[in-house]
DNA sequence: GCCGTTTTCGGCCCGACTGTTTTCAGTCG
């Protein structure tokens, strides 16, 4: 079984756990485990073989048994006793908001419900308020909450967040007795997509702050309102958590409610090391146990120096570590050890390189896209339209592509482009391995961005990986980057199966640029595997796949998922200067 | 089930809000 199937069955034993009414420990050691499984970039096979599965923090006698089990045999007894002892239709009744293990293991004894539909029927009959613990309210919110939960259970994309997020602050921070307002959460880490959205206010009049935030006419439900958070469900099933705190407080709660939990749960024991219990509300002596008001009132601060989020890192003895790499990777201890190097910036990108005309599927003519490329401020752009393969985004021939070659030899040489354009191709990696274009045809490119599009499906991983490796290995002139990866959609299409660390590995060998695709719907290579990447020596193009000048947008969420990554800007070929890149593409250092 | 220069046993992060309760359990993040 490969390592993907092996962490959703780890997963999966979480889950059925929690069902049991297991140790929640317990629980949560197989959802360490594998988190840790899926963060490991070496080959499976390897580690194991290798013996060095056990070193792996959050993996532990138990876990590599059964991981190796699984590897080996592609079965678990453990795994399917477990499954066979809970009914199938609670593991989707924990799809349901506020409707957790507890409830379901009563409403299954009780009433002896085994399935969404079972709950509903019974909710609709009222069986469900006469339960104790349970009342009419309840009964209507889990009846609305079963309607509603696929798109309450649905994540967004950070890019699409970001619009109904952007108008949201700016507003907070103009009402009055407001001091300071972001938005936290996985949107501000970056993550490719977003549960739901947070958003944290300093100010002396949190009820005022509440009522604006509720009473927006985009709100459809007000799902929780308190003294110091209320929430709310927007269209689309996208939910809002509003926190206010004191000014005090804020980068407390900023740090807090920007995550990950994986990384707060590391902070927290951090801070105990130090004899302080830490919270959104502050770093307190752990050893006072008595009693306190909501709000953290009428507790002492232990630590009263921090006043910004980067001073609670101090405190913890750790260089700042921006929102993008709160993961609870491997952040804390390499913040213990050094700065974490300098963030890439949007402002660094000189230029773009993965960018298509209306010669083949873009919306807007070769010029267009240059101007708009020039307001950008950038030196140059690249234009790589989609090769004859791709006949459904109306792919050029060598005809059309050499025609197209000219005209942008011609643009540059009389000055009448307004930034220097480079001629490129996206050429299709075929279902074997080769090129879509002749070796005599491609060295007349500037470079190539290499991409599979077709022939996705029925593909093993050692197949697909076989056949990209071998069109990176092509031998050409003219120098390649390797297009999306994985082919994943984010939210439609699963990534097909690839080994990672072998692309990797040729990447380096034969001097192959991987793009991060900044396609809000991509952003592809995964930001997971970059700091691996980068250490082995690759480097990437943050690469806008723009299909219109507005695309070109699109940079800025490549450059987020690159800092998610670790790629700074030494790692990034289009933050390299017009003759930087010239010199490269010449065959110059890489 | 994991983990360890105070520990190989006994811990395991912390708090808000809701609904059902007269003091708390469950869920969520």
């Amino acid at each position: 079984m490969d390592k993907a199937s092996i962490v959703s069955v780890l997963e999966e034993i979480g889950v059925l756990l929690e069902l049991k009414g297991e140790n929640p420990f317990k629980v949560r050691a197989y959802q360490n485990g594998a988190r840790a499984l899926e963060s490991m970039d070496d080959a499976l096979s390897d580690v194991i073989e290798e013996d060095r599965l056990g070193s792996v923090k959050g993996i532990g006698k138990a876990l590599v048994d059964k991981i190796t089990t699984l590897h080996q045999t592609d079965n678990l007894a453990y795994y399917d006793d477990l499954k066979a002892s809970v009914a199938p239709g609670l593991v989707e009744m924990l799809e349901i908001p506020n409707f957790g293990p507890k409830k379901i293991k009563k409403v299954h004894e009780a009433l002896g419900i085994d399935s969404v539909d079972a709950l509903r029927s019974a909710a609709e009959a009222g069986k469900i308020a006469e339960l104790a613990g349970f009342g009419k309210k309840s009964e209507e919110k889990l009846l609305s909450d079963i309607a509603n939960r696929e798109a309450y259970a649905q994540r967004h994309l950070w890019w699409n967040v970001r619009s109904i997020a952007l108008p949201i602050v700016d507003g907070l921070r103009k009402l009055p007795d407001v001091d300071r307002a972001e938005i936290a959460g996985s949107y501000r880490r970056g993550k490719e997509t977003v549960g739901d959205l947070d958003f944290i206010v300093a100010s002396s009049k949190p009820g005022l702050v509440m009522e604006w935030f509720t009473s927006r006419a985009e709100v459809l439900e007000v799902s929780a309102k308190g003294e110091t958070k209320s929430s709310v469900r927007f269209e689309g099933g996208l939910q809002a958590d509003l926190r206010v705190v004191p000014l005090d407080r804020f980068p407390f709660a900023l740090h807090h409610f920007t995550g990950s939990k994986e990384h707060n749960v590391m902070m927290r024991q951090r801070a105990l090391e130090r004899g302080w219990s830490m919270s959104e509300w502050g770093l307190f002596d752990a050893n006072d146990d008595a009693a306190h008001t909501a709000g953290g009132e009428g507790r002492i601060l232990a630590v009263d120096t921090v006043k910004t989020e980067g001073d609670l890192f101090k405190a913890l003895d750790l260089h700042v570590i921006p929102p993008e790499l709160r993961e609870g990777r491997d952040e804390i201890s390499f913040a213990e050890n050094a700065p974490i190097p300098e963030r890439l910036q949007v402002t660094d990108l000189r230029g773009v390189f993965h960018n298509h005309t209306n010669a083949s599927d873009g919306s807007a003519t070769l010029l267009e896209m240059a101007e708009a490329a020039a307001a950008k401020g950038w030196e140059y752009l690249g234009i790589a339209d989609h090769s004859k393969a791709s006949f459904q985004a109306n792919g050029l021939d060598e005809k059309r592509l050499l025609k197209q070659v000219e005209t942008i030899r011609s643009l540059n040489e009389s000055g009448t482009a307004p930034l220097h354009l480079f001629a490129g191709s996206e050429v299709d990696i075929l279902r074997d391995g080769s090129l879509d274009f002749s070796k005599e045809i491609l060295d007349q490119l500037d470079y190539l961005v290499i991409s599979v599009h077709a022939s996705m499906t029925g593909m093993s991983e050692n197949e697909m990986t076989d056949r990209i490796i071998r069109a990176m290995a092509t031998p050409t002139k003219t120098r390649k980057m390797l297009g999306h990866l994985t082919g994943r959609i984010l939210l439609r299409r699963e990534p097909y199966a690839v080994n990672v660390s072998a692309i990797i590995e040729a990447a380096v060998e034969y001097g192959v640029v991987i793009e991060i695709n900044a396609n809000p719907s991509r952003l592809d290579m995964d930001w997971r595997h970059w700091k691996t990447a980068t250490e082995a020596g690759v480097l990437t193009s943050i690469n806008p796949d723009a299909h219109a000048p507005e695309h070109f947008d699109f940079t800025e969420a490549g450059v987020i998922i690159a800092r998610k990554g670790w790629v700074e800007a030494k790692h990034v070929l289009n933050s390299r200067s017009l003759e930087g890149v010239k010199s490269f593409f010449q065959g110059g250092d890489s």
